[in-house]
RNA sequence: GGGGCGGUAGCUCAAUUGGUUAGAGUACCGGACUGUCGAUCCGGUGGUUGGGGGUUCGAGUCCCCUCCGCCUCGCCA
């Protein structure tokens, strides 16, 4: 490492950046260094060039009689993209201040120029004010993309969350450890990247999707306070907020029980908002599972605005709407809540909270729309100023004694509509969730987000059923993962059940927990199994033989036997929690090198071809057979 | 794997039912201009309409195949 005291300091060494430079610091000759922004070319007398760096923008004047008559000239060259530094003396501006620039009150009048480095033309130019080109371009130029303020604001928020992140849990005893990246393949899950092993011909290790079970063999290992910003890898298809490849705030903590792990977890959240975004959130309120399905939908509710789901079977079993009477009789003699059992669901939105905005062509698409999702249709009706119920199926509730009983079940005043889905229970409660979030949008009861934006409404969301039939095999699944304890005080009757007592096993409630932002979910965790009696029988309910277990666990079993204390963690999304800090919906903008829906990093063309040398020493033969050309 | 949207000058976009030489703004090149700040004014260069095939007297436009990007369902323990 070579001191920079010892280095020859180049006449142009900045003495300051592009967005340094104010009132006080008129009569110093400075230098500056960065990119042309913008040049304004008056002829040979006068040029003004706005200079940028990362710091910001500072206007820079070439002028006859105070620069330098070659200057002129070549200042006369200078394009937008240009590299250089300059040199000059600040002075206040002759042609006013320019109150849009931080530093709009001063320009530096330029003696000495160099060409640091000549552009080719750019493909475009990173500048806020002109359309953005589109996103194939800007992912193959990114470095020219990134150049722009608002890019380069979203870096260093980033960069702010990690700071912020390592301090909260430094300051909290936790140790940062970094755990492999080649990994063993444990099929649950999502499907995984693989790496073949040279030394192994055939063998293959994967990418990790989460540090899960280092972590917890972490805490066996009496680490007690683990944390780590770490990459995980999930070769699925992504979406507008998920990628392939992506950043954790992974964390876990020995001898501690739910609300442990929740309240610290709250208060790194709390710090967070409050350094990041300068804003202190509430204490986060809580939500069962169930309370959450029941009234949003979904198990990670958008609280920012009151549009609520009402389970209406019992109103809507008295009608004589065939839509209403089929659905509920599906599967009558199952359970409340059994997913196969009808249901009636009904959502109001009241008048003066986006009803007006409702019009017909709206609710009629809905119908349409909501077949995406399984159901057969939403059913209409509104409740207009005489208090009458009018269009949709306004003839099976206007009705004496069903009327009453639903104006008063759903609280609906003149004004109001009602739209209603009939099904299954699952059908129909994941379907109306999602109908709330599209009238929610359709009728702009959403605020815009992001740090102008509007409110942010964190939760928690607790008390997850810690299994789920698995829609076509009919098999338990782990609603996490099968790492997930049981609330303690299921614990007992938990092991002591049978594999075929579904009763038990669908109302075991896990000491898992979710952080949900804005209807997004940016966290969740849970405690932990550490005992293996009760992890054995997890295994076994998700159909795992005790070999098979063995096979893909065993070093997290064999560790649960050498003296595991009890544990529990959580992992936020870091992509997710940068994006509402900055504001936007697409994950690409967090991400300083992203990839495209198919994998690809248009910048370096990844993925690409190997040597047939290559392949060999891996042992490896691709099986791919090119489509023949027609 | 399914559904939807898009690809025209370096960039952002336009182009009537299929019809003249595919236009505009910007960038770029040249010129004018001493107070601009998205400078202005004058002139100019710039096109495999993503690629391939087809229909037609004639295709940016219609049909088929294909590539790429985005959104979405499935998927993401």
């Amino acid at each position: 490492m070579s001191n920079a005291e010892d280095i020859t300091p180049s006449p142009y060494r900045r003495t300051h950046t592009c967005g340094e430079l104010r009132p006080t610091h008129v009569g110093a000759n400075v230098v500056l260094t960065g990119w042309v922004n913008t040049y304004r070319d008056h002829g040979t007398g006068l040029i003004f060039i706005d200079l940028r760096d990362r710091y910001g923008l500072t206007q820079v004047v070439f002028e006859k009689g105070e620069s330098p008559e070659e200057l002129l000239t070549r200042s006369d060259k200078l394009r937008g993209e240009d590299v250089i530094a300059v040199e000059g003396k600040v002075r206040i501006r002759k042609g006013g201040p320019n109150p849009k620039l931080e530093t709009g009150e001063i320009e530096v009048v330029v003696t000495r120029l160099e060409l640091l480095n000549k552009t080719d033309t750019p493909p475009f130019v990173p500048d806020e004010t002109t359309d953005l080109p589109n996103e194939e371009l800007r992912l193959k130029y990114r470095y020219i993309d990134l150049r722009r303020p608002t890019m380069q604001r979203i870096l260093s928020k980033r960069h702010r969350v990690m700071q912020v992140t390592r301090r909260y849990f430094d300051e909290h005893g936790f140790l940062e450890v970094e755990t492999p990246i080649l990994y063993k393949s444990t099929p649950e899950g999502a499907r995984e990247f693989l790496v073949p092993s040279r030394h192994q011909p055939s063998d293959w290790y994967a990418l990790p999707q989460s540090p899960q079970l280092f972590k917890q063999i972490l805490m066996v290992s009496g680490c007690d306070r683990y944390m780590q910003i770490c990459r995980c890898f999930r070769d699925e298809d992504p979406r507008a907020d998920r990628q392939a490849e992506f950043s954790q705030i992974d964390l876990e903590m020995s001898f501690v029980q739910r609300d442990d792990v929740m309240n610290l977890i709250e208060g790194f959240i709390r710090r967070l908002w409050k350094e990041v975004a300068g804003f202190d959130p509430p204490p986060f309120p809580r939500m069962k599972y169930r309370d959450a399905m029941e009234r949003f939908g979904i198990d990670r509710p958008d609280t920012r605005f009151d549009l609520f789901i009402q389970d209406i079977s019992d109103i809507a079993a008295k009608t004589d709407f065939k839509v209403f009477k089929d659905a509920l009789a599906k599967g009558a003699d199952a359970p409340r809540y059994a997913s196969r059992r009808g249901v009636v669901k009904a959502i109001r939105v009241p008048a003066g909270g986006g009803a007006e905005k409702l019009t017909r062509k709206l609710t009629d698409g809905y119908s349409e729309w909501i077949k995406g999702f399984g159901a057969g249709g939403v059913a209409v009706v509104k409740l207009n100023a005489q208090g009458t119920f009018e269009t949709g199926i306004a003839k099976f509730v206007e009705v004496p004694g069903i009327k009453e009983e639903f104006i008063s079940t759903l609280a609906l005043k003149p004004g109001d509509t009602v739209l209603f889905v009939a099904d299954t229970y699952a059908i129909a409660t994941k379907s109306i969730g999602e109908l709330r979030l599209k009238i929610a949008r359709d009728v702009g009861l959403v605020p815009p987000s992001g740090p102008e934006g509007g409110p942010w409404n964190f939760l928690w969301v607790i008390d997850f059923p810690m299994f789920e039939r698995n829609k076509e095999t009919g098999k338990w699944v782990a609603s996490h993962h099968p790492f997930t304890a049981p609330l303690p005080e299921q614990q007992k009757k938990f092991v002591e059940a049978s594999l075929d007592d579904d009763d038990t096993i669908e109302s075991m409630v896990s000491a898992g927990y979710d952080v949900v932002l804005n209807g997004s979910e940016i966290g969740g965790g849970s405690i932990r199994i550490h005992d293996q009696a009760v992890q054995s029988k997890v295994f076994a309910l998700l159909g795992l033989t005790p070999e098979q277990a063995k096979e893909k666990f065993s070093f997290l079993l064999e560790a649960l036997r050498y003296g595991a204390p009890p544990h529990g963690g959580l992992a936020f999304g870091l992509d997710r929690l940068v994006m509402h800090l900055v504001g936007t919906d697409n994950i690409r903008d967090v991400i300083a090198f992203p990839k495209t829906q198919t994998g690809a990093d248009l910048m370096t063309r990844a993925p690409s071809h190997v040597t047939d040398q290559q392949l060999k020493d891996l042992h490896v033969k691709s099986t791919w057979v090119p489509t023949p050309k027609t």
